[in-house]
DNA sequence: TCCTGTAGGCGTGTGGTGTACGCCTACGAA
DNA sequence: TTCGTAGGCGTACACCACACGCCTACAGGA
């Protein structure tokens, strides 16, 4: 067999995060990672077919990071505590966050965390298409809140310019994104999760 | 005042949505957009900065349709009909789904919206911070499974390549990918929204 | 040691993108 | 009729993803 492959899906999965933590998402392009890489960008293609692999490895790259290991304690805990690891470590990576909902479900690292979701979730006595539906809200709590918090934070100019809209028009809109300032990420997913958790009689 | 103005917000963001229910996402571009108004490309520059602006009108442009008058009912019932307008409103323009969060907080129609939501939500007795955690949830949740929906349908390949994971290694994400298909998008973003409400307790 | 087939590296080219710049001109007011 | 303004837009530039095909590094066989 002639000439070893010189690159691995996982250090263009690295090259690409860390192009992406540097220059966010507009930043990211073939020619970018290459570079990343010291390698031409045409020799990219040798190892992935195109751009969209290459968002699909760095977003199982970062999930990669989430442990799957279901905690002890109460379903909700559970629950809550295996929600809580995905916040953590997307924040550490923000860019990411519009490329999850999109490669999520290609990820074997986010396959695995669902396993793991769903087992909590059977424990507690959900079967059939009830648990279907219970999963599928997570989800969409889960990485909607994620987005929504970056694209626009509580403690962010957006919510700042909603609590300057007139109030005759939009008073109580104006009012809660006054009351919203200094609430951090963490407090918001983790409480709204709380919701979830309590709709679902965990 | 020489020449008025040939073109207004509006039929910009019309164009934009013919050609996005054409074309898609990727279809979208300042120079389809200008062709779809027959007019050339750099004239569009005249009442938009960038294309930004643009996505940004066909949300709003879309969003218009959804009617903020607060229903009848209970809250819950008055959330729920209030977040399935949303639904339906944009389950007829699929393509713009990615572009919702983005510009989400920036449509006038979308402050509307969620005016008429704090409104039911202040009724039902919450106030302060728990109202904007309330709040928050309940827009992670529907914007969130909006995307979840339209990137990975429960009656798609997507959840069909779950349901045919080796079940000795997701042996309840493959049985509760199999039991998912047939379920239709209104009743998983129906009864995923009643999670949430009776975490609210309503 | 040399040869050779395979597959990696990548230069070049194509058709797309957003948009800066600046010319031409249609138009309303004087 | 003239003139100033602002609309229309052609051209150009930098960037993008990616098809194609050449060159060459390399490992195995002779």
């Amino acid at each position: 067999m002639p000439r070893p492959r010189s690159l691995t899906p996982e250090q263009i999965a690295t090259a690409a995060l860390a192009v992406l933590d540097r220059d966010g998402l507009d930043g990211l392009s073939m020619r970018t990672v290459a570079q990343e890489l010291g390698v031409g960008t045409m020799s990219l293609y040798r190892y992935v077919s195109d751009r969209g692999q290459v968002e699909e490895l760095v977003v199982d790259l970062v999930l990669q990071a989430v442990d799957p290991a279901i905690p002890r304690g109460t379903p909700g805990k559970r629950l809550s505590a295996l929600a809580d690891r995905v916040r953590v470590v997307v924040s550490g990576h923000p860019a990411v966050v519009p490329l999850l909902l999109t490669y999520r479900h290609r990820s074997p690292s986010s396959l695995r965390w669902g396993e793991a979701m769903l087992t909590v979730l059977t424990d507690a006595g959900l079967t059939g298409k009830r648990r279907v539906i219970a999963f599928r809200a997570v989800l969409g709590y889960v990485f909607g809140a994620l987005q929504v918090a970056h694209f626009g934070p509580l403690s962010g100019p957006g919510t700042a310019a909603l609590a300057e809209l007139p109030p005759e028009e939009f008073p109580i809109l104006s009012e809660t994104a006054a009351r919203a300032r200094g609430i951090t990420p963490e407090e918001e997913f983790r409480k709204g999760f709380e919701i979830v958790l309590r709709g679902l009689g965990l």
